[in-house]
DNA sequence: CCATGTGAATTGCTTCACAGCA
DNA sequence: TGCTGTGAAGCAATTCACATGG
């Protein structure tokens, strides 16, 4: 099949997904790639473009069928297994995490909580007890832990990074405002308030100096 | 200056940006491309061109000046400014990023923050006042906010981004997973965990699948 | 007739390679 | 000499446009 798909495509999917199973709650039977395009922001050439990396979905003359087409998104993605998952710190994200019971609500199974502050060790947050560092190699391959989420400060975050690896984990999604070096063929994905926040500083400062460049031309 | 600079330029400035704080604060008086792209994870061609869209920062054979690229790079993103946000919904997510006191660390003045639930009006959340919704309109005018950050349900966050962009804002951060219409010239951001969490679902399945198949060539 | 699936054309991003300057 | 700045080359992603089939 597929042989490289992008990091775009891949997003892409996911709002498709998110997009498939809004409308298969509502009982919708059939969408189009327009349909599917408006409600995630790009064009309908482009779902279909994507689409046809893995496989052909729709009919001709009609569009796809809402739930037949989520099954295989679902199933691209490597959604139709449990995942589990494991929380690295437990200080103002990783507790907004746990306290959400937010991977549970998405079909992740939280596998387990560390930190290395005594203090915290044994607190149960959102159903989940907080356990010491030590047991952390244990642990992950007791629970077959597959997914790190690393939400501790920038100092300890490739320490963890590197430990969580070793122990099994195949994918890490790092908090820490840090770059994290990982072997290959481990997967990594970056989450940044502070980074969106700037880039929508430059994007509202840039537009001012559009519109300051275009008041010159008109003068 | 530079015609238009692509998303991905602006993420890696930020990236750049990130690094750029912190051997400031450590002092080094000087770094290379090179040591930029090892440290966020690029080439050093990449950041010189990059750099190269808003003018000419370094001094051949020497390299970059780790404090005036900084400032440098601040003015280009337009963090020279105060930026004044405002949360709109204070569940889980909008709490998190309250209690964090994270805007404030990084720069941002929280002037703000909504909900539509009486019983959350008037709490204290990192010291800031939950407001009604009602006056979101002249806040937002008074205090100039302009970056909303949407932290709603799904079936709100339409609306509030309306109103915020009507009220004021030219920058709208989306924490809700719904594709979000805003006019032209107003910026936008999403971020989801699910998105991400998916997307490492597909690369590690995605990667057995190039495993299965370079161990079916070896057969 | 309508919307998909897809090669071909295009646009845009990244990498290369080297001239230019401290 | 060493590292920047930058056109040109190479590559990847998006868009176009149409043949295809329900």
């Amino acid at each position: 099949m597929a042989r490289k798909i992008s990091d775009s495509t891949v997003r892409r999917l996911s709002r498709y997904l998110r997009r498939l199973r809004a409308l298969d709650r509502r009982e919708q039977k059939v969408v189009s790639s327009r349909g599917l395009a408006e409600a995630t922001g790009t064009t309908a050439a482009q779902v279909r473009k994507d689409l046809s990396h893995f496989g052909s979905f729709g009919k001709r003359g009609q569009g796809y069928d809402v739930h037949d087409l989520r099954v295989q998104l679902e199933e691209i993605l490597g959604l139709t297994r449990r995942w589990s998952v494991a929380v690295l710190g437990v200080g103002k994200i990783g507790s907004a995490l746990l306290g959400y019971g937010f991977f549970t609500e998405r079909g992740f199974d939280v596998a387990a909580a560390f930190d290395a502050d005594p203090a915290k060790v044994g607190l149960d947050l959102g159903g989940v007890r907080v356990q010491p560092l030590s047991e952390l190699e244990q642990t992950f391959s007791d629970r077959g832990v597959s997914i790190a989420i690393i939400a501790t400060p920038v100092e300890a975050a490739q320490e963890m990074a590197t430990r969580a690896v070793r122990a099994g984990a195949r994918a890490v999604l790092n908090f820490a405002p840090v770059k994290l070096n990982v072997p290959s063929g481990v997967a990594m994905r970056e989450m940044d308030v502070t980074l969106e926040l700037e880039g929508l500083c430059y994007m509202v400062t840039a537009a001012g100096h559009v519109a300051d460049r275009l008041a010159d031309d008109i003068e």
